[in-house]
DNA sequence: ACCTGAACACCGTTCAAGT
DNA sequence: ACCTGAACACCGTTCAAGT
């Protein structure tokens, strides 16, 4: 059965959900799909091009924030690529390492961007404080899913965590820190 | 000649500030110390635990940061992991990785988060707040390192970038940010 | 204690050739 | 246009055996 893109990044998906990153494999991908890992190179250029397919997927597949205005849209921005990530197994890893090599979906950091400057902020500094959001956004997630990841690995009750794991609490606070800092240096709206 | 643990990360070290993080593999840096690669294995459990190690080396190779009181305690801390991270290529790819899989250095978060403490936070927030900072940190390092990196691969006056590529002024202005949302939550000190 | 030799079970990618 | 077959140049890790 002949294959296109599309059956490839959502191969890419499926095996990315049920197995992980680690498991995700141009060779183990080719199998899923009932074919050579060679043939995998007519619909994609690399395993980093699929990746930053899969990274477009992730962010593109999440719902749109409600729409908001000010500090509430900056909020609802983060949550929502947040809950993206969320959605999917290692998807923090894969959309930040994709973003670490310049590729990947620009939106999430366009749309905060607007955002800020929605929120009060000048240009210049809505993009230096939207990439500073988007670092901890990507940070607080991968975080997140790595405990997830080794808190059901090991047994139920297991690792009590000293009461400081990252979860949605601390999510909310790093975002409280950070709209702090936005309203301190925001002008007041015309 | 017969190596020690000191040895394997001193090399691993060599290999990765001048070969980088993608050419230091087990088998590779067995050749650089003129020994088969499962020799290796009588001085490291595993490649992770390699990178844990040489991640804590990078970290603990920084200076210390001049003392300070207050927010100036909690910049120079990130300012010293920045420095430690930037002085070796892909730095922070290793250091991030690491701490994402909960390994390495423990001392930056505990240093931040005492800092923290001493600039009004309570606990709790300090240590959410020192989370925060640490995401910012890494994320904005591994931009810098990455764009350093295209920048050194192209041609010299390559790619204008926007005007918008990660510096040291971007983390500055981060850093502002970052306290301007700490100095908003400080309770006035006793 | 430290190391070799040999193996196991994998990788990403290329390319001529087939349909 | 899409795929196979075969190869190239690699990985991390284990383990019996040597000194």
């Amino acid at each position: 059965m002949r294959h296109h893109r599309t059956d490839v990044v959502d191969a890419a998906l499926r095996v990315l959900d049920e197995h992980g990153l680690g498991d995700l494999s141009m060779r183990r991908l080719a199998a899923e799909l009932d074919v050579r890992p060679s043939a995998l190179y007519h619909h994609v250029a690399s395993k980093q091009e699929l990746l930053a397919a899969v990274a477009d997927e992730i962010v593109g597949r999440g719902g749109r924030p409600e729409p908001a205005e000010g500090e509430a849209a900056v909020r609802a921005e983060c949550r929502a690529l947040r809950d993206a990530m969320l959605a999917w197994r290692d998807g923090a890893e894969v959309v930040a390492t994709v973003h670490a090599y310049g590729l990947g979906p620009h939106e999430p950091g366009e749309r905060l961007t607007s955002a800020l400057r929605g929120a009060g902020l000048d240009d210049r500094f809505a993009r230096a404080a939207a990439r500073t959001m988007l670092h901890f956004v990507f940070g607080h997630v991968l975080d997140e899913q790595t405990h997830l990841q080794a808190a059901s690995a090991g047994a139920i009750g297991d690792k009590p965590d000293g009461g400081d794991a990252a979860d949605g609490a601390s999510f909310e606070q790093g975002l409280d820190l950070l709209l702090a800092g936005v309203r301190a240096h925001a002008t007041s709206a015309p």
